[in-house]
DNA sequence: GTTAGCAGTCGAATGGGTAGAGTGCTAATG
DNA sequence: CATTAGCACTCTACCCATTCGACTGCTAAC
């Protein structure tokens, strides 16, 4: 158990840590903070600090700098109760407010905002609805055999693939697939669908029913595979990067197709932030880094993802409020167009 | 000018520096090749070559590099005549075959395959048409003012955005305005439609065309700004990116929505390839780069656009054949689909 | 035109030496 | 017993000089 000074002492020296990027030393905390006691009391509560493992040292005769246990507790007791300025809300809210009324355009706009005042990189995902309800199916031909199926959701998605039929067909009998295919299912969940079965279906109609199922599945989870991702410059601005095998890995990790999913699949965490500190993080490449996700939109059905990617030492204290914000205000946005819904 | 034999020295010592990475000297070359020439002899052309300005040196008593004309003069003699093996190309073919008729994860494949080939970023746009034409325009209602139009192009392209009508209209009225729409218009591209005019349309019916006509002129142009960009873990592994500003510099120009568009914006080359070496690159941040740009899908009507982004040593003897080979094979495999239309 | 030979140049690598920041310990203090 | 002053010790970062090696550039001979 460490003293109350202790604690006040931990949380001084991460932000300092945050501040200056290098080790943070006994008698450089006590004259930057002023504090009421002397450097050698200071060395016997970093002692004390190190047993606890919240701090750690680089060599010997160097400051401290904090472990991800360090972090952590900064989070929880400073950086998460934290709040940004009234005037960069309006700022902020006013940029959204500039733009049309498009997610698309939301999400990029919500990138770059977090990306350059935390100055990381920022990943925003679409909303994708857990389950979407069948607005309408078109059927594009192409030949007696090749047809695009274009699939609209009522949520708004759109999905599109090209396939080929088993059996020919002509463009007549095509369009009255597509015009029957609606009939029945407009309104219904996937999983209403497939209850409803498809019996008294021609072999055309269940090969364009199944792709617009699965289609409908995809839509629920397919955007996690490319976020808008934007800010990797800003990240690279940070001292700590100047090791190029660490930042490969990084981008090889951002890369890879199921980084997310892999984050936010099975886990739902909704009106929460989940902070990922060094190897908290299941990718490897990301052991220096920490990473802040929260959802936003669940309140209207959509539920898309936000996304801090940063070193270890971020600005938690910006970073935090800010993923809040932003989470708080898109969710606002979509919910205010779908709610005109019920009246 | 420089003599046959300065002629072939240039191209073996352009082709040892993007090998090795580092400056070659005339010892080292004859060597190297078996010349049947000394190094005296070597250095006298180093001369030359240099008064030329096809070679530099970093310092006074160090190896030769290439200058961009050096490169230039390489890639014109020597890169753009080479090919791969045919062993390559089947394999590339079949995983082409592997993946299901749909040109997003073709467009994947071709990233993939490219960077990781040829150790470089590799940029991948989806084919957008010169003048789409109009197929159907859906208007989803949400309320009586606010509803999501979506257009879908007869080429299979997509489009979506909500509005605020200006005066309100109840679903049916919207229904009417839709298919009073698309019966007008289906089949048209935006010209014609705008020479159709629209004298006798409502005030509703005007907005929702003219949201569609600006999605028909956005999809022409949009994908530019969101191309598949893979394999800047790739590049990281060369060695000359280990100056993280260089670096940044690169990755902020990668994430400008402005890049691409201004690169093929005006431009077109059906069928060729476009190098850009070094200074010769419009983005500042890229004059350490090389860029090789070229076109897919032409004969089909739609264009996309494929690039490599390396280092200006890169290995042009692979990249250039390569993306000719994924070029004309993206180009097969979607005309495949769009020929059929014909019979 | 080509070559051997050699002096000269420059960067990279090496190693010692130092300054400075910071710790860890001990003994004194309230 | 917690706190402090004092001091010896440790470790890195930095500077500087030196060396090493690769390569050029020149000259004179072939």
């Amino acid at each position: 158990m460490i003293t109350k000074r202790q604690q006040g002492l931990l949380r001084l020296l991460v932000r300092e840590y945050i501040d200056t990027a290098s080790p943070v030393g006994s008698r450089a905390i006590v004259q930057k903070f002023d504090l009421p006691v002397s450097s050698a009391t200071v060395r016997n509560d970093m002692v004390e600090l190190e047993g606890e493992g919240y701090i750690t040292r680089p060599h010997t005769s160097a400051g401290a700098i904090p472990t991800d246990d360090g972090y952590r507790y900064y989070v929880e007791t400073t950086a998460e109760t934290s709040d940004i300025s009234l005037d960069f809300q309006r700022m902020i809210r006013h940029q959204f407010h500039q733009v049309e009324l498009e997610l698309d355009q939301w999400a990029r706009l919500a990138a770059t905002v977090m990306a350059q005042s935390v100055h990381t990189v920022a990943l925003v995902t679409l909303p994708r609805h857990k389950e979407s309800k069948w607005h309408r199916v078109e059927v594009v031909p192409f030949d007696d055999t090749v047809v695009m199926v274009i699939c609209v959701m009522h949520e708004g998605q759109v999905r599109q693939q090209m396939i080929s039929l088993q059996e020919s067909s002509d463009r007549k009998r095509i369009e009255y697939v597509a015009s029957y295919l609606n009939e029945s299912f407009q309104g219904l969940t996937r999983s209403e669908v497939l209850e409803r079965g498809k019996a008294e279906l021609d072999a055309v109609s269940v090969q364009v029913l199944e792709i617009a199922l699965e289609m409908m599945r995809a839509a629920d989870i397919a955007d996690l595979e490319r976020p808008y991702i934007y800010g990797l410059s800003e990240m690279l601005k940070q001292p700590e990067f100047t090791l190029t095998d660490q930042v490969r890995e990084i981008v090889e990790t951002l890369e890879d197709v199921k980084f997310l999913p892999t984050l936010l699949g099975g886990h739902s965490f909704p009106q929460d932030i989940r902070i990922l500190i060094g190897t908290e993080n299941p990718f490897d490449g990301m052991h220096d880094c920490a990473l802040i996700l929260t959802e936003y939109g669940v309140t209207s059905g959509a539920v898309g993802a936000l996304g801090i990617l940063g070193p270890r030492r971020m600005d938690y204290r910006q970073a935090i409020p800010i993923i809040r914000y932003i989470s708080d205000l898109l969710t606002e946005l979509s919910t205010d167009v779908a709610s005109r819904n019920n009246h």
